[in-house]
DNA sequence: AGTTTAATATCGAAC
DNA sequence: GTTCGATGTTAAACT
């Protein structure tokens, strides 16, 4: 039945005591234990532990499964090339497989991310400080895309960075980064400033920004009466 | 007997033909579709569809789940505080309805990460250069703890950052932050070398390498003759 | 296929 | 509890 099943159109769900051996970027060996293996129809195999969200292993999209019986046991195998990796699931007992002709059209609509904040801050510039002109959008520079460039009220530069939730010391290092570019591509003598626009920042994050006279302003992806 | 067996032992799916709505850090609206809900004993909640690895939708653990009854459809909610999220599963059909009481006492056994490729160094610093002598590692600075952290032959300080796979800019941006750290703690005219160690870098990084007077040695976790 | 960055990242350890 | 960095991160956008 599995075989049959593992036809590109069914998701197969096994539930049984089992060992897992991983190959691959790594390698993992996990000893005998009560899981959840869930293959589907796109590739992916995620086995699941009673703990934790992430599958204690897996592989990604793109796999080919096979099934075996090796000493009236069942046997998953689940690999892909570049880079070659491997999956092998040993079952000792099955208490249940399952087969189910999946339809699922439905995208995901999800709201208060970067993005979200980004057209906020278009909208209303003015959240960012009085005065603040957007000129574009993911400029390119030398060192990546800065994610806002615009003018603040007397015509300086300004570099915005934009996280959706509060910040530690990298992304003080990615705005480091953009604003460096800047001064040396824009070979001006002008000042150029570099904002960090986020919910909050860390201690350590708003340490790293005085030390490199960069700026914090306070926002949220989401509206406050949201 | 849903009821019963959210008990925090029983590890439950359900599949069926659904949407979900989540609200939380982020917020997001998914219409009807064929999918799955595992519900763990650890109080995590997944939502798979027959794409991808990660679920569609999902609480971490720690979560309490309630099911309800509206109109004759299965319900399901998830919910936590701090932050406040909460996930609900409306059930147009279900298909299958399982509880398996789950027991799994072993951990996984990984290798090939990050600590290997400490360890492969600590056993032979040689690989790193001649004549380089680890001195600590986890050495605490004030951007953080370095990697490793050491002297060369000529006696300079060393620092490494190490990665377990190809690095781009944000590693680069992690070592610029340490070395720093490194020559103003240590206030010392002495010359402080930054190494990155990875299996390899992406050109970009290799750039920013060099603007910062920083190196790179190739090294993988693994043995070759892995 | 490789690079770069966001993410409801997740997870674990240190504090 | 918060902070910080690794992760077999995953996933998407772009080259």
């Amino acid at each position: 039945m599995l075989e049959r099943r593992l036809d590109g159109e069914t998701l197969v769900t096994v539930y049984g005591r089992c060992t897992v051996e991983y190959d691959g970027r790594a390698a993992s060996s996990l000893g005998p234990g009560d899981r959840l293996l869930v293959l589907k129809p796109d590739g992916t195999a995620l086995v699941h532990t009673t703990e934790n969200q992430k599958p204690v292993n897996w592989q990604p999209p793109g796999c080919t499964h096979e099934v075996s019986l090796v000493d009236g046991g069942l046997r998953v195998r689940s690999e892909r090339s570049t880079p070659a990796e491997e999956l092998r699931v040993a079952f000792e007992t099955v208490e249940q497989v399952s087969a189910f002709d999946a339809r699922d059209e439905e995208d995901l609509a999800l709201t208060g991310t970067e993005e979200d904040l980004r057209q906020r801050i278009l909208d209303d510039p003015d959240l960012v400080e009085s005065g603040f002109r957007p000129l574009a959008t993911e400029r390119e520079t030398s060192a990546g895309a800065v994610d806002v460039y615009g003018e603040d009220r007397e015509g300086r530069t300004v570099v915005l960075e934009l996280k959706r939730r509060r910040v530690g010391p990298d992304a003080v290092g990615q705005l480091v980064r953009y604003v460096e570019a800047l001064r040396r591509e824009l070979h001006t003598d002008a000042e150029i400033r570099g904002v960090l626009v986020a919910p909050s920042v860390t201690d350590r994050a708003r340490e790293l920004l005085g030390e490199e006279g960069l700026e914090f302003v306070s926002l949220t992806p989401r509206a406050s009466d949201d």
